[in-house]
DNA sequence: CTCGTATGTGTACGGTGTTCACATTATCCA
DNA sequence: TGGATAATGTGAACACCGTACACATACGAG
């Protein structure tokens, strides 16, 4: 094995990944590209083979940190279990997503944080799993099944997301006292999400 | 009047103002300390006289920004006219505050960024209208006056404020379509609040 | 009037993103 | 197989940033 070539191999991938670790445990403001590729061995400008700006990292571990909070959801949705009615069922499902959506947020407040931030550059989104559709496909099974009118579907997805994004945000937010109940918070944004679209 | 006195008089005051005015043009993370004391025409070193860091600006003008928030709640709260029974006038005022919630997001989404930025720095708050209090009291009204349950009074707030705080943060974030219909989906949101404590 | 204190200046340090000429390695084509 | 060519990493430099510290200036109380 050579101690040290010259080429990384896939550096790319690498720094994504310090990047996460970055953002998991000190949050995205404390990204910085000359740490990212000091933890990788390699010179700073290097990034600049792979990344146009530090922007561009930013932008790319947002959207890998959206598809992770797509993915738990789905995790969530799929574990439960295919009793009862059709109508319960779909509802049970839609409650798990909505819960799994708080849940990742208040788990990994960081992840979260990075996955919605404000960043100046767009990225052409991949094929990967998105929050949104899973949401909205959870309120169209709920339709087609007679959980939800079908007048309310139209407006339905909107609320849903506001009520779980906002309650996330709420939750990732500074002011979390520490005696907060923030699983019963959570079942009643739930509970009324449902409330308000059936 | 003297041309450039050695004390600038309320610097602190100035800094702020000038932060402000970034903060709503180029938004929060445009905010540099050096360029504030340079458009103020004061030396970097100066501000230090005011605020410990960087941090504690950007705290102020945060807590700024939430009381310019409330303020908006509250003016269009007031403006609602005084027809109709007790209850229909307190749910008015109750969506009034929430539309205008969200309407503040959109007109100053750089504002609202910087108002629920999470900063390392916390400011002992003042006296000045608390966005919160606004709708919990809003919330409190229409309960006395029996225009929603008093089985739903206990998770009305954090229900209402995650709807009108998510769909904020969703129209000020990065995906919003040119075509959408902004107050179709507020006024969606608002009367599905309604419907979920009702 | 004088002295202490508040406020602003000048200079400097370490860290950051970014650029560019250059060195090194991989890849592909004759 | 060998040699051009593209891909990738290096090193030094630039401008900018937040921050600290010694010093200069102005205000206010006695």
């Amino acid at each position: 094995m050579a101690a040290k070539p010259y080429h990384h191999g896939d550096l790319e991938r690498a720094l994504l990944d310090a990047a996460i670790d970055v953002v998991r445990s000190d949050g995205i403001a404390a990204l910085s590209l000359r740490d990212l590729t000091k933890a990788v061995g390699v010179t700073p400008s290097a990034a600049y083979r792979h990344f146009p700006s530090r922007d561009h990292v930013i932008a790319a571990v947002a959207m890998l940190s959206r598809e992770d909070l797509a993915r738990h959801m789905l995790a969530a949705r799929d574990v439960v279990p295919a009793r009862g009615s059709a109508q319960r069922r779909s509802v049970a499902r839609f409650e798990a997503i909505g819960h799994a959506y708080v849940e990742f947020a208040v788990a990994h407040p960081t992840v979260f944080e990075a996955a919605f931030t404000a960043c100046p550059v767009q990225l052409e989104r991949t094929e990967d799993p998105r929050a949104w559709e899973v949401l909205t496909s959870a309120i169209d099974e709920m339709a087609t099944v007679g959980a939800i009118p079908a007048a309310r579907r139209k407006d339905a997805p909107i609320i849903a997301w506001a009520g779980v994004h906002g309650l996330a945000n709420i939750l990732t937010g500074a002011a979390v006292p520490p005696g907060m109940d923030v699983d019963g918070q959570i079942a009643a944004v739930v509970k009324g999400i449902y409330r308000s679209i059936s």
